[in-house]
DNA sequence: GCCGTTTTCGGCCCGACTGTTTTCAGTCG
């Protein structure tokens, strides 16, 4: 089992054992273990071989026998048996939203309902507004709910990018009223998550209540959820949730601090607050002594106050970057200025839009000193992959192509399909003849692990192979990763000096943040690359940086930060 | 179930909104 199995069962466990109403905090345990399990730069078979698992801070004796026992066994005892007392269409109904536990509780021990569409037949012949603490508006909302949760394939997560278009619409509408001083978004959002639940807003407003009329009276608001005097929370078109927090201007820093969360950071600050002798709100600080609050105007000025350095939104994940500010070690997270160059780009002689000229022109515009143009080779057919003899012609129509431009170096490259076998689509002499080879998994994904981990590792022992593409094959809305073992798949890239690429497409976003974090603990070289297929893609690279951001890359882990002088010495190219 | 340079027991982050109440439990982020 890996680090994401293991922690999908703990939260599992961890919503049965809310439902039999066991201590809160005993639930909160298991969904704490989970969360750092999932968030672990190493497999937990290989922590378990060091003896280390119960260093793992949220996982003590109990918790450690667990992980053994998933490790041995695939499940824990404790698991199945609970299993066996819980019907499985209750977990499913704890995760419509407003139905919490107790609800849950409360429709099966009177109603008997087990299953989403038991519920849904109860409010239909309302049944529920006849139990305790349960209305009319109560039945509405839940079947609302469930009519929502159906249709939503995707359970309610939206590409970053494609949150990121609608916020921006609704933020310049806010911007237009005039009790609004200032919108910012907040959230995962502008922690930049690859995929977005919800989108959060906080506005400045002095009149908090017409600013929330204003929000909530948008066009395209298909419904209200909540609305008060300070908060609201609406439904947009595109089935998008999007929550409104309207602040007054002196505590605009501790609210934007809030609510860009995630949750965990504010937990750990929180504590450390309180270590400190002050109670941490969304309002401020009270200094438990004097009972006096103080205010922050800007988010440096709380950390500040705690003692920390400014963390970059996208760090706050409590992945450690509170010890590391305590510690003064941050990273020197990657930005856009450092991206020397693009290494993964097609052209129009496989399935790209534009010629190779046009590239280089586009590349030249974007401040690169070399670009690598990386068609596809012959087995990806239907992306019009080149034969061996294209490949050929591919080469010299480079070369010609170097001879004319002086602002930068065209680097001949392939994305090289990894064929089921885990051989490549060209042979050695050809490969050779490149600058750099660029290898990609695109057909038989759905080999089992044990076939695909292998066949990819057996790729990487190839000399000529420089880069991974989209390592684990995700596209979202599409499809899942393949099943593949990151773990062995780091190491190989480690023992065989192989770089692994942050694809930047913003439905793609692979390496995704935790694995790539794992490769650089790991000493594995990093490139961040937008796959580019027609030229306003190369500006993708910034979806790629955000995703690096997140897996605290700094520049020296990149490839395509270096210089041309450095990564021509690095790959063996010669220089002209 | 975890955790501890004040603790091995007694804590465990904090506040807003809703729907049902008549003072609050449940849910959410």
């Amino acid at each position: 089992m890996d680090n994401i199995q293991i922690a999908e069962k703990f939260n599992h466990m961890a919503q049965m054992l809310e439902f039999k109403g066991e201590s809160q905090f005993k639930t909160r345990a298991y969904t704490n273990a989970a969360r750092t399990i999932k968030g672990l730069d190493e497999e937990l078979k290989v922590l378990h071989k060091e003896g280390s698992i119960e260093d793992i801070p949220g996982v003590g004796k109990i918790l450690k026998s667990k992980i053994v026992e998933m490790l041995e066994t695939g499940t824990f005892e404790a698991y199945e048996n609970t299993m066996d007392e819980i019907p499985a269409g209750i977990i499913e109904i704890m995760n419509i939203p407003g139905i919490g536990s107790k609800t849950a509780r409360l429709f099966y021990e009177k109603l008997g309902v087990q299953t989403v569409d038991e519920l849904s037949r109860a409010a239909r012949e309302h049944r529920i507004r006849r139990l305790p603490r349960m209305g009319e508006k109560q039945e509405e909302k839940i079947l609302r709910s469930i009519v929502r949760l159906k249709e939503d394939k995707d359970h309610g997560r939206h590409p970053y990018v494609l949150a990121k278009d609608i916020a921006r619409e609704i933020t310049d509408y806010l911007d237009l009223s005039q009790y609004i001083e200032k919108v910012a978004i907040a959230g995962s959002l502008r922690r930049k998550q690859d995929t977005v639940g919800d989108i959060d807003l906080i506005a400045i407003s002095e009149e908090p209540e017409k600013a929330i009329s204003y929000f909530t009276g948008m066009d395209k608001v298909e419904e209200i959820l909540e609305s008060g005097t300070t908060k609201a929370s609406i439904i947009y078109s595109g089935n998008f949730h999007v929550d409104l927090r309207v602040v007054s201007r002196d505590t605009y820093g501790s609210m934007l601090q809030h609510f860009t969360g995630s949750k965990e950071h504010n937990i750990h600050l929180r504590k450390l607050a309180l270590s400190k002798g002050y109670s941490l709100n969304e309002y401020g600080m009270n200094d438990e002594s004097t009972g006096k609050l103080i205010k922050f105007s800007s988010e440096e000025k709380l950390y500040e106050e705690l003692g920390l350095g400014y963390l970059s939104p996208e760090l706050r994940e409590d992945r450690g970057e509170v010890e590391a500010s305590l510690r003064d070690k941050l990273p020197r997270l990657i930005e856009r200025k450092d991206i020397k160059g693009d290494l993964h780009v097609h052209s129009n002689w496989s399935d790209g839009a534009n010629t190779m000229e046009e590239l280089a022109e586009a590349a030249i515009q974007r401040g690169y000193e070399y670009i690598a143009i990386t068609d596809h080779s012959h087995s990806t057919g239907v992306a019009n992959g080149l034969s061996d003899k294209r490949l050929l012609e591919h080469i010299d129509a480079i070369d010609k192509l170097n001879e004319k431009y002086d602002e930068i170096r065209i680097l001949s490259g392939t994305e090289c399909d990894i064929k089921a076998d885990g051989k490549l689509d060209y042979s050695n002499d050809l490969l050779e003849r490149l600058d750099i080879v660029v290898v990609a998994v695109h057909a038989g994904l759905d080999q089992d692990r044990k076939k695909m981990t292998k066949r990819i590792v057996f790729a990487f022992e190839n000399e000529h192979v420089d880069i991974m593409a989209h390592p684990t094959g995700r596209k979202f809305g599409k499809r899942p990763p393949y099943d593949v073992d990151m773990e062995t798949v780091i190491q190989a890239a480690k023992d065989n000096e192989k770089v692994l690429e942050i694809n930047s497409s913003p439905w793609r976003l692979d390496l995704n943040d935790i694995n790539a974090k794992r490769a650089k603990e790991h000493g594995v070289m990093l490139a961040i690359n937008t796959d580019t297929h027609t030229i306003d893609h190369l500006d993708n690279i910034e979806f790629g940086i955000n995703m690096a951001r997140r897996a605290w890359i700094e520049p020296d882990d990149v490839l395509n930060t270096m210089s041309l002088k450095q990564i021509c010495s690095r790959l063996d190219i010669p220089k002209e």
